[in-house]
DNA sequence: CTTCAGCGTTTACTGGTGTAATCGCTAGGT
DNA sequence: ACCTAGCGATTACACCAGTAAACGCTGAAG
């Protein structure tokens, strides 16, 4: 049997009409539009512009609900979140996570909670 | 005093280029050519336009040497990574690392030795 | 039955990116 | 004093992304 790992590219406006269905599904495309629209500057024909592309991409679909359409995420956001992170790392840090944390300690960029967290979580890692 | 937080932005294409030149620099544009065309599948035009796109932009800079220039970055590989880490961290982690590597950890992504990095880095850094 | 509002679909347009060929100047060789 | 090879600079072009307007269908209201 063959696999197909279709690899889906989000591009960035379009990653935050994802996030808005991440957050919340299904919405219809006026919802997406609340959501997104004003925090981005974008009209509501942009919303609908991008969803259209997501559906083509096959990272949403659409179920009919009375006289529109409903949206929901068919892309997992942790499978895309890994796939960015992990694209990060192999750009940048050769693969390797440590390097990162390391990078991020020596620009002060982690916050006292950070470092906790980090601690607990690797205690907890074994 | 007004400081200019001029932020470059460096395509994909054009990040093969820097990496080349943050590993050896100065280079002639030929020897860029050398380091990254073959293993991109690019002929050395293409890297030709990189660097001069990378030029105009401001991210390299050029030194004349007899009948040529020789490049060297102008932009920090460790400015670009902490911005590129930043930005990935804000965008899909909240601005946050402890989610990041709990992520990557519940995805098998760390490697022993990792964690072991992991576990002494933390630890240095109280 | 006709009209209108609402929704998805199609079309548009600019700028950036990937990829590359061609041009034009100048230093070196003959 | 030429011609040529080698560079950087200019030009090219298709495709994707951001942003948006216009179109067309259909159900509901009058």
């Amino acid at each position: 049997m063959i696999t197909a790992v279709t690899v889906i590219k989000i591009s960035s406006a379009e990653a935050v009409v994802m996030e808005a269905l991440w957050r919340r599904a299904p919405l219809a495309a006026e919802d997406v539009a609340v959501e997104v629209a004003a925090g981005q500057g974008w009209t509501e024909a942009t919303v609908k512009t991008l969803i259209n592309r997501l559906l083509t991409k096959g990272a949403i679909a659409a179920t009919p609900d009375k006289r529109r359409y409903l949206y929901r995420p068919v892309l997992a956001r942790a499978d895309y979140v890994r796939a960015e992170s992990q694209g990060l790392l192999d750009r940048l840090f050769d693969g390797r996570l440590a390097p990162l944390v390391s990078h991020l300690s020596q620009n002060r960029a982690l916050t006292p909670q950070d470092i906790a967290d980090l601690k607990k979580l690797i205690g907890e890692l074994d």
